[in-house]
DNA sequence: AAAATTACTGAACACTGTTCATTTTGTCAA
DNA sequence: TTGACAAAATGAACAGTGTTCAGTAATTTT
């Protein structure tokens, strides 16, 4: 069974080494103009090649979104240092707001696009994004167990919360904060946040 | 100089065909498969009379935008019949959330398309967004007034609202809800969002 | 060494946005 | 009405896109 413990090595090297190239070009090119010939000159093999590891462009897009969850997750689980629940949430929400700003193309794959919604919605399981949100309903349910937060449906508040710091990011990287001069967007963006957790923080 | 008129009433009704079809095609057809080609079709020109008129896909894709917001702004007014401000601005944030939820495609050029988010940038003034955008101040504005939020700052307790609204719509619209059953998602926003409500609005 | 299997190629298909030389249509003075 | 000019519209061409698949090359098995 050597041989075919070999080919399936080659095989898992061979998808590695099509979505590093596909990360790459991802990160440092326009993310929109990324392509499978582009992908298939970095790697040196021909587009054709591509299609024998993934079935298409969106399926390398949901791997990629993968990793950028993956990503995610561990930057995530630096809340574990602060003990008191209200607290820990507070640095949550920094640490969500400015993975965003500092990884654009990261977030866009997890949360934005169009192509790997796509994908999340075929999938009968969202592992990465269940994994994030079960992390985050922890932290409100710690919260809600210390008598924060005036109503006690922990999904109802994960999901305020998350939908708060996403709509927030999210205009931001769509350019939906153009009444706004760009150098001063973080600061509204920071202090909206502060607005949203003062009054629902509210014991 | 009548001869110069006409030609100039031609050249926008010409205008307002192309940007008709464009908008219908839109709607109809998943907006992101709209194409120039399709556009000259439905209008029965050639592919290059489009660009007579406009400079680019962008600048009708932006013009469309606009046709989006000016339909939201006017669903936006139907707060104005209630007047205590709370309860106001409670039914402001369901209008903007169905609003949302009815018309996606609007929505997408509104707040969501890379490609309007781009001319909007480009623009130096967002005057669509802007008067939407103040409408929701003045809302804030009394609610603050009657003693509302713990905060006296309208602009972040606005750009707050905006974004908690964005944020649960724009999940939805990208199925980034998928760990929720589909028919259970749009009772999970009203939730969060009544969670957000009852939360900052304590007196 | 020959046969069978697997891996890879790259041309081809049907699209996309955009440009521009060429043709058609419209206007106006003689 | 005719000829000259200007304006409007065309559609082929360019450079790109994702994807497929007959044909070739390399590897493994007999």
């Amino acid at each position: 069974m050597s041989i075919k413990d070999r080919k399936d090595r080659d095989r898992e090297k061979m998808k590695k080494l099509i979505l590093d190239a596909s990360l790459k070009l991802f990160i440092s090119e326009d993310y929109s103009r990324i392509s499978m010939r582009k992908i298939a000159e970095k790697i040196e093999y021909s587009p054709g090649t591509i299609y024998l590891y993934f079935k298409n462009k969106d399926e390398i897009l949901y791997e990629l979104h993968n990793m950028a969850f993956d990503k995610f997750y561990r930057e995530q689980q630096k809340v574990n240092s602060i003990k008191e629940p209200f607290e820990k949430l507070r640095e949550h929400g920094k640490i969500y707001i400015n993975f965003a700003i500092n990884n654009p193309e990261y977030y866009e794959l997890m949360f934005i696009m169009n192509a790997t919604g796509i994908e999340i919605e075929k999938k009968s399981n969202w592992y990465a994004g269940k994994r994030t949100f079960e992390f985050l309903m922890q932290n409100i349910q710690e919260c809600l167990d210390n008598g924060y937060f005036k109503s006690h449906d922990v999904f109802s508040a994960s999901m305020a919360m998350w939908s708060f710091v996403h709509g927030i990011v999210s205009l931001y990287l769509r350019k939906r904060m153009a009444m706004i001069p760009s150098e001063n967007q973080k600061d509204v963006m920071f202090a909206a946040y502060e607005f949203f957790m003062i009054n629902t923080g509210k014991k």
